[in-house]
DNA sequence: CGTCCACTGGAAGCCGTGGCGC
DNA sequence: GCGCCACGGCTTCCAGTGGACG
């Protein structure tokens, strides 16, 4: 059944992008002057999860890695690397020694051995919104080998991170919109991966149908899904995978994602978590408060509990209505179509 | 309609941690 | 070994906002 079981993993890069050919032509264009030795344009990649982002960022530093070999590159994920110190151990990794760094090293000596680097410097920072620091893109931009792509799902939450000379910048800069796939495109997606990791005829277009349809444009969740069905038909022996392997998976995924995601959390944030999980129709901000500090043994400030659901909110674990005094915050729920809302 | 009050989220400061220089 | 320093996590304080209620 499974004979490439690596083409099925979420951080796969295919060889060729064939979904988003104006969305890759805009990026390279942008950054060819790297392989060029030239100046290269600021990028900022936008669109929901799933659709494919940071496929593209990565797709791209590797067809700049092959043109130059005197050029560094990096992916960061901010999500994983949300804290300054983190971040820029992360890009200083592939270009300076980082073995007598530590928590506790000047941001500043930090900053001076990036800028020390002599060879061009193209680093993509995923999840760019994640950043926590305002300062910190800045001092970044100021790198002049350095050049950086953001990519987001929140571009709200991320201009929140820029001040206005960063935002001038990046008006002149080149912005890549990736929206969701469609039905059409994502089978096509899913169709490709099959056949770079499944035996021939192992999985019929009907059923890829039924895949992408559950995926609702989300090409991660799409494959997670495809991966989770193939194992599925590979553990009862069957030659094909059928609806029988289709629809345990689909939940199956959404629950994995789910988990990933409460692994993240410390146990406060999981205690409030579990509060929200219990409480019937949403609860009030002192409820959860109260209830919370029943479930743990030296709770937290009332304050600090209110970025913890801010933290959940940005998880998508959890959706706050209403304002002032008719605030309520709920767990979002994995079967219900807002699981994995469309971020704008 | 006006007042009250729950809630939010920014700002500042505290504190424990852990490497560094002396 | 000791004080120093930067940092992250947290608390304290507080101004602003908007629904609830008389």
């Amino acid at each position: 059944m499974i004979t490439n079981a690596r083409v099925l993993q979420a951080d796969w890069v295919p060889r060729e992008i064939v979904h988003r050919n104006p969305e890759k032509n805009l990026l390279q264009t942008a950054l060819q002057p790297v392989a060029d030795g030239g100046r290269p344009e600021d990028a900022l990649i936008t669109g929901p999860s799933g659709a494919g982002k940071t496929c593209l960022a990565r797709y791209s530093l590797q067809q700049i890695e092959e043109e130059r070999l005197d050029i560094h590159t990096k992916h960061v994920d901010c999500w994983a690397a949300s804290k300054p110190f983190r971040v820029l151990l992360e890009l200083l990794d592939p270009v300076a020694p980082t073995h007598d760094i530590h928590r506790t090293t000047a941001r500043d000596t930090m900053l001076s051995r990036l800028r020390d680097v002599d060879a061009p410097y193209l680093a993509v920072l995923d999840e760019a919104d994640q950043l926590g620091d305002p300062g910190l893109l800045g001092e970044l931009y100021s790198i002049p080998k350095l050049t950086l792509v953001l990519v987001t799902n929140d571009e709200q939450s991320l201009s929140g991170l820029f001040d206005e000379r960063l935002r001038s910048r990046f008006r002149s800069g080149v912005h890549v919109h990736c929206d969701s796939y469609s039905l059409d495109t994502l089978v096509s997606i899913l169709d490709r991966r099959a056949r770079g990791a499944l035996e021939p005829g192992a999985v019929e277009r009907p059923q890829l149908e039924r895949i992408a349809d559950a995926a609702a444009g989300d090409a991660r969740r799409a494959i997670s899904i495809l991966r989770r069905a193939a194992r599925r038909a590979m553990d009862d022996e069957a030659g094909v995978i059928d609806g029988s392997h289709i629809t345990p998976a689909i939940p199956e995924a959404a629950r994995e994602q789910r988990q990933a995601d409460l692994e993240r959390l410390n146990d406060h944030q999981r205690a409030v978590y579990a509060v929200l999980a219990n409480a019937d129709g949403g609860a009030a901000p002192k409820a959860v408060y109260e209830e919370y500090t029943q479930r743990v043994s030296s709770p937290k400030t009332k304050r600090t509990v209110r970025d913890y659901l801010g933290k959940l909110q940005s998880y998508n674990l959890a959706t706050a209505t209403g304002e002032g005094p008719a605030r309520r915050y709920h767990v979002v729920e994995i079967d219900s179509p807002e699981a994995e809302p469309a971020a704008e």
